[in-house]
DNA sequence: AAACGCCGCAACCGCCGAGGT
DNA sequence: AACCTCGGCGGTTGCGGCGTT
């Protein structure tokens, strides 16, 4: 455990401390409080330098020290903080009662931050990420998961349709494609790769179908382009396009082209520090709800996407990492037990990542 | 059973700001 | 103003445990 001694510096020791070290430590402390951290050792007969006793105590020997497993509530809390405070582990320490700030350093690197990842969003930004989203798993579960024939466009939508490229491009070649020639649809469909991509993943899945409750549809497929004929299609566009693009004006193909979102749709859709957004973008690929609750007074998607007068978003900001991103706040906050398997407590990070700060919380304490 | 690789976490490092001289 | 000391903080390291092959 620890790191192992690098040098013998002044002859102090490093490394692990033994028992005797600790007992030493303890007993001094209590007998005297720390006091003078640079004096504490030679006082307390340790050959360690004050920096060390000083990290042993408050990390590790102090009594009022919670060991064990980080409960929801705590996690939930450590990452409502994070997402205001960025890395600011002190901050987030001095709010979560006997934890340190170097035990919640280390829990966020070795475990939220792998399941914030894992739900494709950006531990550090707390924004979605765009290389950790799975085009094929949005397009089948949108494609397969629904019970009417028109594309669920809150599933689009509300799980990662704004943040990916290419599910973007492929939007919009569709609906360029319908509006210039309709025949060529189809194929663009079949030479698409998506197609084969979509084709794979749908026959690796026999379960996934039941596409439409009251259309033609059958399982398996082995061809999309049969699957999803020019009608439906049509319809699914118009659909997209009532919603998505209602507000666009210069969206082409060419932006499609290069793989590059739409700078005015980037603006629409990522806006805003006031819109709670994350509503919308925190949701798990892989939560068993496939439709995502697209948020409906001002924090629709539509007032989302319409708000196109908010030109202030960054995309690099999305790509890069900045410090920290100040995440708009929600009030009542929804807590499970503390049993529940990591499986559960990721299923559970998914949903909570709506950052509803508990009551207890005050945030002005941060601004 | 042994070798290997990954992961968790205690501990160190270097920097910074506050306060004192 | 300049320097020094000290405490505090965030980032990083690497040992040891554990799971996998």
């Amino acid at each position: 455990m620890g790191r192992a001694p690098c040098c013998d510096k002044n002859g102090l020791k490093k490394g692990p401390w033994t028992p005797e070290e600790d007992h030493k430590l303890i007993t001094y402390i209590q007998l005297h409080s720390p006091g003078n951290w640079r004096n504490l050792p030679k006082n307390a007969g340790l050959q360690r330098c004050g920096k060390s006793c000083r990290l042993r105590w408050t990390n590790y020997l102090r009594p009022d020290i919670k060991r064990g497993r980080f409960s929801f509530e705590e996690e939930e809390t450590i990452i409502q903080l994070h997402s205001i405070l960025g890395n600011k582990w002190s901050a987030i320490a001095a709010r979560l009662p006997g934890r340190t700030d170097n035990e919640i350093k280390n829990y966020w690197n070795t475990h939220v931050r792998k399941r914030l990842l894992r739900n494709g969003i950006d531990p550090v930004t707390h924004a979605p990420r765009l290389d950790l989203l799975d085009l094929s798993s949005i397009l089948r579960s949108t494609l397969c998961n629904q019970s009417s024939s028109l594309l669920n466009v809150s599933n689009l939508l509300g799980t990662q349709a704004l943040l990916n490229p290419e599910l973007l491009r492929i939007v919009s070649t569709l609906l360029s494609l319908k509006q210039e020639n309709p025949e060529t649809l189809l194929q663009y469909l079949q030479q698409n790769q998506l197609c084969n991509s979509i084709n794979t993943e749908l026959q690796n899945n026999q379960n996934i179908m039941q596409l439409n409750d009251h259309h033609q549809f059958q399982t398996p497929v082995s061809d999309v382009s049969s699957l999803l004929n020019q009608t439906q299609f049509m319809q699914a566009a118009n659909n997209v396009e009532g919603v998505l693009f209602s507000d666009m004006t210069d969206f082409n193909c060419q932006n499609s082209q290069e793989n590059v979102i739409p700078s005015n749709l980037m603006n629409q859709a990522f806006v805003s520090q006031q819109a709670p957004i994350n509503q919308v973008l925190y949701s798990s690929p892989s939560s068993s709800n496939p439709t995502v609750t697209v948020p409906s007074q001002s924090s629709s998607l539509q007032s989302v996407l319409n708000n196109g007068n908010q030109n202030n978003f960054n995309f690099d900001s999305v790509m890069s990492t900045p410090l920290s991103s100040p995440t708009p706040l929600n009030s009542s906050s929804t807590y499970l037990n503390n049993s529940g398997t990591e499986d559960e407590r990721e299923s559970y990070c998914s949903s909570f990542l709506k950052f509803e700060i508990p009551e207890s919380l005050d945030i002005s304490d941060f601004m």
